[in-house]
This record gives structure tokens, C-alpha cells and sequence, in this order.
DNA sequence: TTGATTTATTACTTCATAGCTATATAGTTC
DNA sequence: GAACTATATAGCTATGAAGTAATAAATCAA
């Protein structure tokens, strides 16, 4: 009998990522390549915070960073909680800061960055 | 005495990255934000491959395949090396593998991608 | 040398998105 | 209700990037 009869899950055998996979993958990937978008994780990251409070750290207009915010949120990073008038954002997954200590790891390495890292948990 | 002299490092207290550091950090998430990118990367796992090979197994253009390959050897991800008219590209730089790793978690964890994974070490 | 092969580059088009201003929407206060 | 506040959205511009066809450049073969 074969190791993999239909029934079974392909265990030694890595299959390739299909397209449509991959495009997902890449949409996730854009989520991160935003350096306002990791600004405003960075800023959650210590909490939950409403957009004025954002846009006040963030050096750029409420419009732009509640466009952030929603992407963000579409792709499942943050979360929204209605308060009133305000909106309160918080991470809905942690995901973002080891992806970018990796990344930072990286980039110490081939020498082009020179701060301290903070995404970490 | 301060725990944080001039000359320890800071361990205890970690420092907001800038917006220079942020850019890069995006910019690298930039270079892993593309479904053909990702699936040239996918296709170098298995070993080193020229150009042409790599267009025969990926449904795009020559150029295109190129200029991808480009990008991702200023990203220090890929490496070449010359053997004749010959190209060779290799993967330079593992990261991408546990990166997409954790991407396909989170994915799977929102239930957005159905297949299984290929990028791991 | 001529021709074939392989890769890189250029010029171009198309599309996506970051940012802005202005406006709409919803909740609060008076 | 009117005025005020906070956020979301629409409309717009500018920029960047993915893709293509065509061409340049380099190497090898005959």
C-alpha cells in the first residue's frame, strides 16, 4: 500500500503552493509593506488606541491613517471597537512582530539598519 | 549608576524604530509582496536554476522573470553567478521560507488558503 | 565571420495605491 | 433640533510597479 492513498495527508511530500495561494500570500506580505502601516503597529503595539490618537503620533492626515487602518483590518491584523464617536484599534494578531524582528535580523545582517528592534513580543 | 551607560546597550528598553529603519523594513516585505516573486522562490527551493528554466515552469516572459530576479538579488534574497551565457540564480538568503511559513499559519488560521505548505526549511 | 542562444535592459502601457482635500456619516452635547 | 466631535468615505493626483514587445549585449558553435 502507498504511503499516500487518498485518505492520507502528504506528509513527506511538500506540495507546491498553487497561484492562487501564493496570491494570498502576497497580499499578506503587501499588508506589511507600508512603512506608515508598520508605524501605526508599532504605535498599537502598546495598546489600543483611537485614530485621532494615531494621527497625532503619525505625521499624516486622519483620512490616510483610517485608510491604513482598514486595510489593516481587512487583512485581519487589527481589530475595531466602536466607542461612541471614537474607534479603538487594537493588534488582532501578534503575527506582525516576530515577521519583523526576522526581517530586521536580516537586514542587521547585510548591514542596513542601524536602530534597536523593537517588533518583538 | 544608570543601567543604560552610553556604552551598554539597551536590552530593557526598546526603542521605537525611525522612519528610515521602518522604510526598509517595508521595503523588504515588498520584495516577498509579489505571487510571481514568490513563486520563483518556490521554484529555486529545490536548487540553483537559470532563467530560462525558470520561465518554462512560470507562466510569464523572459523580461519579466528578469527584472523579478533582479529585484530580489538587490534584495539580497536571491544570488547569481554567471556560467556562460548562463544565469544561475540560488537562494541567498532562507528567510523567506519560515516567513511564508507563518503567513500560511495565519491564512489558515483565517481560512483563507486551502493548500497545503511548501514553505518550510 | 556568421548565426544561434541566453540574459539584461529599454520603452511603453496598464493598474494599484499612498497621500491629499472635501464631504458624508454617526454619535454626543447643549 | 443645532452645534460639535470623531471617523469613514469619495474624488482626485502622483507615483510606482507588473507586464509586454523589442532590442542590446554577451557567449558559444559552426
Amino acid at each position: 500500500m502507498n504511503k499516500n492513498t487518498k485518505h492520507s495527508a502528504p506528509i513527506n511530500e511538500p506540495k507546491a503552493l498553487d497561484r492562487e495561494s501564493l496570491e494570498r500570500i502576497a497580499e499578506l506580505f503587501k499588508a506589511f509593506s507600508d512603512a506608515t502601516r508598520l508605524a501605526i503597529l508599532q504605535e498599537l503595539k502598546a495598546g489600543p488606541q483611537n485614530v485621532g490618537s494615531l494621527v497625532d503620533q503619525l505625521g499624516t492626515t486622519q483620512a490616510n491613517v483610517s485608510k491604513h487602518l482598514r486595510l489593516l483590518n481587512e487583512a485581519r491584523v487589527v481589530r475595531r471597537e466602536k466607542q461612541g464617536t471614537a474607534s479603538y484599534y487594537s493588534i488582532d494578531d501578534d503575527i506582525v512582530f516576530p515577521l519583523c524582528e526576522m526581517i530586521c535580523d536580516k537586514l542587521n545582517r547585510d548591514g542596513k539598519v542601524h536602530s534597536a528592534i523593537d517588533f518583538s513580543i
